[in-house]
Formats: structure tokens, C-alpha cells, sequence
DNA sequence: CCCTTGTTTAAGCCTTCGCTTATATTAGCA
DNA sequence: TGCTAATATAAGCGAAGGCTTAAACAAGGG
């Protein structure tokens, strides 16, 4: 499964939402999640594996509590592809490294 | 379909690159595509339309071909999506931010 | 007009995915 | 040690997606 699929499913981009403000605890997503799309505990469960085994998210024990934590590695990877696209809608892109390189050089003088 | 959904598959990624270096026939697309992954026109006319229903792409014809131009908006929306995610990759971001309108100041000097 | 070339559309098949219900696992507490 | 709370896993079902083959359609050129 490509990171884009992962990245399909509007539960997990949900879940990725609230990742990316806190780790969770599973109850506690399961608690918003659950919800807000109306599916069972054990759903969510399934999409909190998918997220784990396509490296966007890692776990940690704390008793019996699973924390969930958000790992970006995935999501800047499907970034990357898509940077090749961003002239199309920033043509800006290019006069903001100018501008930055501008700000150096009169620094340096 | 999501976009994330339309992304998701590898020949419509790929069929997006070409796009996003110019203009393609159809047929062209086939031909390079079709190689690639071993699939048939008709599968790959397939992943053209859903490009097409999806926003992805525009069509226009020119005699009896069919010329795909890219259309960016629904990659940029995915795009603008994965925006609150990239502080955990770029914390550089802000700087750069900063960087540039010291270089404004600097010049109204 | 017909034939050829370029392309789309229809039908059907098979696989994958997301969900539910039911069951297992694990940790902590009485 | 059992009981409960928190979470994961297994099995099975229905829907959706991607592919193939076959058929339809559109544009020129002879």
C-alpha cells in the first residue's frame, strides 16, 4: 500500500489530523473518531495498524494504554512528489529563493 | 473519489508527471505508460478519465486525438492539506519567513 | 462512402479494502 | 487469582476499483 492510499482514507487523514496536534491515547481517538464517521472501536483500531505499519504513526505502552505519536517521514515523502507540481500554482516559489539569497549577499557585504 | 484516492494509484501518478512536463496526446500516453506497466490502452483510457472526472486534467480535441494538459487545482488542495504537517520536516520554515522580510526591511531603508 | 487510426465506453471478473461482530490479549486492581 | 478496562486480532461480508476483451464512435483520406 502506497502512502497515498493510506493518505485515501478520510478516517485515517482524521486521525492524522489530531496526531499532528498530540499524541493520543487509541480511546482517546476512538473517542473523537468514532464519533464524528460513526464506526466501532475496533474499525478505527484497524486503521491506527495501517497507519503503525506504513510507518505514520508510532506506539507507546503506558500501562494498558496504547500513545499514539505522529511520524512525518511518510507524509514528507508524499510531499517531495509532490513538489514538482507547486510551480504551477506558486510561480512565487522561485522569486522567494531570490529574495532570500538577496537578504544574504547584502548581509555579507 | 478523493484526490488522495486519484493519487493513489501508480499509473495515474505517472501519467501526472509526463503531464506535468507538457501537453500529451492519448496515444502518447499509451505509448510511454503502457510500456512501463504493461496494461492496455483501454485501461489507460480508463485512468485518463478518471483524471478528467476528478479535475486533474483537461481534454481538447485536435482532429481525432485527444491532447491532456495538467490542471493543477486538486493537487494544490492536497497540497494545502499536507501544509500543517511540514513544520515537523521544515521547522526551517518560520526562519525562512523571517529571512525574507528582513530582506524588505533592509531595502526600504 | 468505406476503411483506418485514435480513442472511449460497456460488461464482466477478480482482488482489495473497510466495516461489523465476535474473540483474544494485556495490565492493573480487588 | 479472578474481574474489569483498554486494545488488538480473526473471520466474514459487501462495495469499490482496476484490468481485460469486445464493441462503439469520431475524424480524415482514398
Amino acid at each position: 500500500m502506497h502512502a497515498f492510499d493510506v493518505l485515501g482514507d478520510p478516517v485515517r487523514r482524521r486521525i492524522l489530523e489530531i496526531l499532528a496536534e498530540d499524541r493520543h491515547a487509541s480511546g482517546e481517538i476512538v473517542a473523537i473518531v468514532g464519533q464524528e464517521f460513526g464506526i466501532t472501536q475496533s474499525a478505527i483500531s484497524q486503521h491506527l495498524k495501517v497507519l503503525r505499519d506504513h510507518g505514520f504513526a508510532t506506539v507507546q505502552a503506558e500501562g494498558p494504554r496504547r500513545i499514539y505519536e505522529i511520524d512525518p517521514t511518510p507524509i514528507a515523502e508524499v510531499d517531495q512528489w509532490l513538489a514538482r507540481f507547486r510551480r504551477f500554482w506558486e510561480p512565487k516559489l522561485e522569486a522567494l529563493a531570490v529574495e532570500v539569497e538577496r537578504g544574504k549577499r547584502k548581509r555579507r557585504k
